[in-house]
DNA sequence: TATGAGTATCTTACGATGTAAGATAATCTT
DNA sequence: AAGATTATCTTACATCGTAAGATACTCATA
């Protein structure tokens, strides 16, 4: 019975480079890069494994892909701002533009590694930077003072840092003590520093900084040293 | 016959943790990180694959454990400089510090992406910045502005950073025109910084960046604004 | 010197991964 | 309806980390 008109599983939507990236975001934001594999994504897509390599020619080009799409999606949220960046107005407006990045990337947390193994030949990220060039020569700014502010921002220019840390999320307490407590006498400085900065705030578990103050305070402290060359250029 | 005192091929040094770390290391140096496989690992040693479990855990703890050893390198050479601290002083001691830590990294040009991809419970990384930290106390900082200043710092604080953009080492300049001459009205901001760039430093590639002075001039603007912060404290 | 208990290394095997090669099916053109 | 093109699937392989257990080495003790 149920001959014609077979009422398969699903529509069969064909698949296409688009899809397959989204996808490959998709896994990537519930389990992490990790978790993303040719198999899983097939999987994902209603689709054998192989049948992603007629639209991608190889993982590597997913990589580069998803860290493309990320990047668009940066630039969406970038493009949508808009201050004067004017003379003075210019700090205000990159400082503006490197936030909405980090907002993007802190939706996506496997994407600053990401990020940054991969060397970006990503049309979006040039975009990206291409948007920040301009809004520093609106400043005021030479070409050149403009590249070294660029190396200098580094990875922060997209809204990212390297955490050297453990943000510790959770992670019991007493142990932290404990371990503080065995090598107070190698670490002096790293143990009076950290248990201060405890004691200040309660409410903090050990090792748990304020992500987002700390990344504005590096990016002020950079952009401000910009702002001074600038000035005396 | 030669049947007694059967001359085996090699004098058979027992493994132990220590070399296989050493050989991995090793191993990353020559073929970069992702040549550094349990096997491979094993065969450099004379050993098979398995006999290493007997010394380490696992592969991530041999990735943790080289690099403890390169942050013990940098340990090394960080500490065999002696400059003082007190007072003014601490810029000079940091920034040498730091440079020094680059230098070691600059020869095992795999290190920062496995600092950068680690969440570092390195007892030697731990020691490098409790070091760092009584260099900054010495200096008269607070903990609360030691704190902020290595989050400012972030991996400049062991002397690397996101490369954002390939160094690109070779790889043609006529393909380089090209790419510049089609992209320019997609990227008019980028292209006039990088043709200026190119223009007045002939010599240089397209891309290619003098690393070191592009490190100095960040680790210089982030450590002059830290400066100003502890004189108005 | 033989024995037995650790200590250290090896053998074999498994599941996961990226992907090459080629078979098959779906779609479009004429 | 037939052939060509496009898209997907099947099968297979090399490489990886590593679990389980067999084997060999080392050395104190009887």
């Amino acid at each position: 019975m149920a001959t014609h008109a077979e009422r398969g599983p699903e529509p069969r939507i064909p698949l296409s480079r688009e899809r397959v990236l989204r996808a490959a975001v998709d896994l990537a934001d519930e389990g992490g890069i990790e978790s993303l594999t040719m198999r899983r994504l097939a999987e994902e897509l209603g689709a054998e494994a192989m049948s992603l390599y007629y639209h991608v020619a190889n993982k590597e080009e997913v990589l580069d892909g998803i860290v493309d799409v990320i990047a668009g999606e940066i630039n969406e949220a970038a493009d949508r701002i808009d201050v004067p960046s004017k003379g003075v107005g210019w700090k205000k407006a990159v400082r503006q533009r490197v936030l909405s990045a980090r907002e993007v990337l802190l939706r996506h947390s496997w994407a600053p590694g990401l990020f940054a193994t991969r060397t970006n030949e990503s049309p979006a990220v040039l975009r990206y930077f291409d948007a920040l060039v301009g809004l520093m020569r609106d400043g005021g700014f030479s070409y050149d003072l403009t590249h070294h502010a660029l190396h200098a921002l580094g990875s922060r220019a997209l809204g990212f840092t390297q955490e050297l840390f453990d943000t510790g999320d959770g992670a019991g307490d007493e142990k932290a003590d404990a371990v503080l407590e065995s090598m107070a006498e190698q670490l002096p400085n790293l143990v009076g520093m950290m248990t201060e900065i405890v004691h200040d705030d309660p409410d903090s578990t050990l090792g748990r900084c304020d992500d987002q103050t700390e990344f504005e305070f590096g990016l002020d402290i950079i952009l401000d040293g910009l702002d001074r060359m600038r000035e005396t250029a």
